[in-house]
DNA sequence: GGATACTTGAAACGCGCGTTTCAAGTATGG
DNA sequence: CCATACTTGAAACGCGCGTTTCAAGTATCC
């Protein structure tokens, strides 16, 4: 007939708006603002989503996505040991260029929990997925499948208490220096778990 | 002359407003819904306490009133162990009853970091205090201060992990076994940093 | 090159918001 | 007891919001 849909504009302006959100938050979000920034308007943003909703929904799902790609570049081989993965998981998030969207998915997480209807199952998604991936990544072979979850659990709590610790004080120095003090730990707990000689039970 | 201000009223309204937010979340607070729910009317609240934002920041005030009424219940000696302190933190802050108040509080954290100009120093202090309750309560004798205060925000991390843990998924069973299994690393941490015999190197 | 469908702009609508205005109600000090 | 100041209610204001309407602009296929 005549044309054909441009895809591309739409990317482009959801690339932008995941920018702008990590910039200025997704809490106070509304569409004349974002549109200005983004040099359009709210009846394009309306045009090319739908609705806000729609939008919110998507910028999101863009940054989840954001949020895998560097997972992925991650290339954690099985065979790491825990301290190590956590290592790595650490230095990759603490960056500086990665913490904003860090601080998009508390802030998600945050809404997620104020309004469970508008994020079906997200909060639960965000701790079942790290658990997926750390179960698999570091579980030591004397383990149950339980003992490997609650050890998935630990790394994934710590992780996230160190990240909010940075996200909101800066504090580098004293985060890091007290990362260091957890992965010695994690050591301890991984050589007191393998070798048999030591009266080791975690349980109540 | 006439009649004295009624203070009793304004503190009933107070808390009942925070027993709300505690219910329905600080982020979408408005008026008319908050006066409906407690009986009285927008007019009402403008008049006990000026403004919204007045009206934000006294319900913030009085839950961390709260929360450090719920502190000095703790009694925490001195000389405990920091698994002990870790436990009885846990334990009671993890109670279904305080849950909602924690979680207000999460929220206030991500508002104070979109906003910090509303929340002049929230991030920071929030995380300075436990810093500063930690390090007294559980100094190892044989750490410097930079040392103890690496050490407290580890504690810290955890703590606050395993609750946006709790809070998002309710998975008790499983977080109570990853309490468990850190509270073990943490003896072992202590047992290794004060037994003399051992490597221990905690430095990159 | 003109019909067709994609894209965009300007302006308005209805709504809920925080807040104000104005007036009535109410308890208490002299 | 009544003047005075505290308290409350009803209604409206202006504003920014998401969204819709209507029309113009623009690229592409026949």
């Amino acid at each position: 007939m005549s044309r054909t849909p441009d895809e591309a504009r739409r990317a482009e302006l959801l690339d932008a708006a995941v920018d702008y959100v990590c910039r200025h938050g997704l809490t106070g979000l509304s569409l004349r603002p974002l549109a200005k920034a983004l040099e359009t308007s709210p009846r394009n943003l309306l045009y090319h989503f739908g609705s806000k909703d729609d939008l919110v929904v998507e910028i999101i799902r863009r940054g989840r996505a954001r949020q895998q790609t560097t997972m992925a570049n991650l290339k954690l081989s099985g065979d790491l040991p825990p301290s190590q993965v956590s290592r790595i998981l650490w230095r990759q998030w603490s960056d500086p260029k990665r913490l904003p969207l860090m601080r998009l998915f508390f802030e998600v997480y945050n809404l997620a929990l104020a309004e469970p209807a508008r994020f079906p199952g997200f909060s639960e998604r965000a701790v079942e997925e790290w658990l997926g991936a750390l179960e698999g990544c570091s579980t030591l072979p004397s383990y149950s499948r339980a003992d490997a979850r609650a050890f998935a659990t630990v790394l994934i709590a710590a992780f996230r208490g160190f990240m909010l610790d940075l996200i909101a004080t800066g504090d580098r120095a004293r985060i890091d220096r007290a990362v260091e003090v957890y992965l010695a730990m994690l050591d301890n707990a991984v050589l007191a778990a393998t070798s048999p000689g030591e009266d080791h039970d975690a349980t109540a």
